[in-house]
DNA sequence: CCAGGAAACCTAAAGGCTTTCGGTTCGGGC
DNA sequence: GCCCGAACCGAAAGCCTTTAGGTTTCCTGG
C-alpha cells in the first residue's frame, strides 16, 4: 500500500460513475462511488471537495450537454426555442439526477455565459432592458418545471385504486397522448407568442 | 419511563416541528425533531412511518393550502389561472421544502381530487379529451417551475465577481424587475391564451 | 373487578454515511 | 540525491435511520 505508480482515479472517472449510479439507483454515495472504482472511501476526498463537490461535478457534467449555439446565430425566438429544447433535454437525459441539481442553482461559468447570450439576443431584438429576464426567467421556469415532471416516476399518474374516486382523470389519462413533450412545446409555444407580443408592444 | 399518562406527540406535531426544522434549516432529520419535542428518537416511530412518513406528511401539509375552490365556480379560464396561483403560492410560503417534496408525485387524495375537478373543469369547457391532460400538465410544468425558482436562494443570481464576465446580465438584473411574480404571470397569461385557442381550434 | 393486549415511552444497538487524521509509498522538482 | 507533496490505505469519530426488546399505562371484554 501507499501512492500507486499510476494514479488509480480522477475527477473524470468518479464524475462517470456517480452520474450512472444516480441513473440507475436515483441517488449515489461516497462509498458506494468507492466500490465501484475498487478504492477506498476516503481516497476521494483528495480528489474531490466531499460529497457537495461531487453534486457540483455532476451538475456540470449535465450541463455540458446544454446547446446554446444558436443565440446569436438564429433569430431570437428560433433562438430561444432551440436553447430551451436543448436546455430540457440534458436534464432528461439524467431524470433522477434532478432532484439532487435542483437544490442549488446554476452557477458553472459555461451555464452563466448562456444567459449572457440570451440577454444580449433578446436586447439586440428590441426587447426593453427592463422586460429580458423576466423572459429569460419565464423560460427556465418552464424548462425546469418540465424537466421535473420527467423526474417523476412514470407511474406519476398511477392512480391504483383510486380510479373509482377520479373517473374522469383516469379516462383522460386514457385519452391523452403518452409524452410529456406535448405540454412542454404547447406551454413553449404559447410563451413564445407572447414574448413577441411583448416585444411589439413595447416598441 | 414506560407509557406516559398522556401522549407527548402526535403526527400533527411532528409535522409541525418538521416543517418548521426545514423552513429554517432546509432539513430535517428524525432526531432533530425528536430533540425539539424532548423525546427519543425512536419514539417517533410510533407515531409515523419512518423518515419517508414524515416527507410525506409535510407533502401533506403544504398541499393543504391549494385552494381549488375556483374550479367549477368560475369560467374555466380564470378558474385555471386562480387554481395555479394557489397551487404556486402553497409551495411559495416553504420555499426551502421543495427539494424535498419534488422528489416524489403528489398522491394526496386531496391533490388528486383537485386534478379530477380541473379535468371536469375542461370538459365541461369544450376542451377535447386529448387535449385535457396536456393543457393540465402544461400547467403544472409552470407552477412547479415557478416554485422551484423560489426554492433557490435569494442570491441566485449572484454574479460576484463574475459581473466583469456577463456584464448585460448584470446590467438585465439592475434594470429587471425585483419579483420572480412577474415571470410567472407572463407565462400563465401566455399558456392561458394558448389554452383558449386551444379551444376554439378544437370545437 | 380484573386480566390481557395494545399503545407509548424508553434504552440499546446495528449498520450506513460523511468526513478527518495519520501512516505509507511513489513521483517530480531543486 | 533529497525532500515535499500527491495518492493510496486503515481507523475512527460523529451523525443518521431503523429495529428490537423492556416498562408502564390505558382500554376493553368477560
Amino acid at each position: 500500500m501507499g501512492r500507486p505508480r499510476t494514479p488509480l482515479i480522477d475527477r473524470e472517472r468518479i464524475t462517470t460513475v456517480a452520474l450512472r449510479l444516480v441513473d440507475e439507483h436515483g441517488e449515489f454515495s461516497v462509498p458506494a462511488i468507492a466500490r465501484e472504482l475498487g478504492v477506498r472511501t476516503a481516497s476521494l476526498y483528495h480528489h474531490v471537495d466531499g460529497r457537495d463537490g461531487i453534486v457540483e461535478l455532476l451538475r456540470e457534467r449535465v450541463c455540458a450537454a446544454i446547446d446554446a449555439s444558436a443565440l446569436g446565430a438564429l433569430p431570437w425566438d428560433a433562438a430561444l426555442a432551440a436553447w430551451a429544447r436543448s436546455y430540457r433535454a440534458a436534464f432528461a437525459a439524467h431524470p433522477r439526477a434532478i432532484p439532487l441539481l435542483m437544490a442549488a442553482p446554476v452557477r458553472a461559468p459555461r451555464v452563466l455565459g448562456q444567459y449572457e447570450a440570451a440577454v444580449r439576443a433578446l436586447l439586440d431584438a428590441g426587447f426593453a432592458a427592463r422586460d429580458v429576464l423576466t423572459v429569460i426567467i419565464a423560460l427556465e421556469n418552464l424548462v425546469l418545471g418540465s424537466a421535473l415532471d420527467l423526474a417523476a416516476p412514470d407511474t406519476m399518474w398511477e392512480l391504483g385504486d383510486d380510479t373509482a374516486r377520479t373517473p374522469l382523470l383516469a379516462r383522460a389519462l386514457a385519452a391523452g397522448p403518452e409524452g410529456r413533450e406535448a405540454s412542454f412545446e404547447l406551454a413553449l409555444g404559447a410563451c413564445l407568442d407572447r414574448f413577441r407580443a411583448l416585444l411589439d408592444e413595447g416598441s
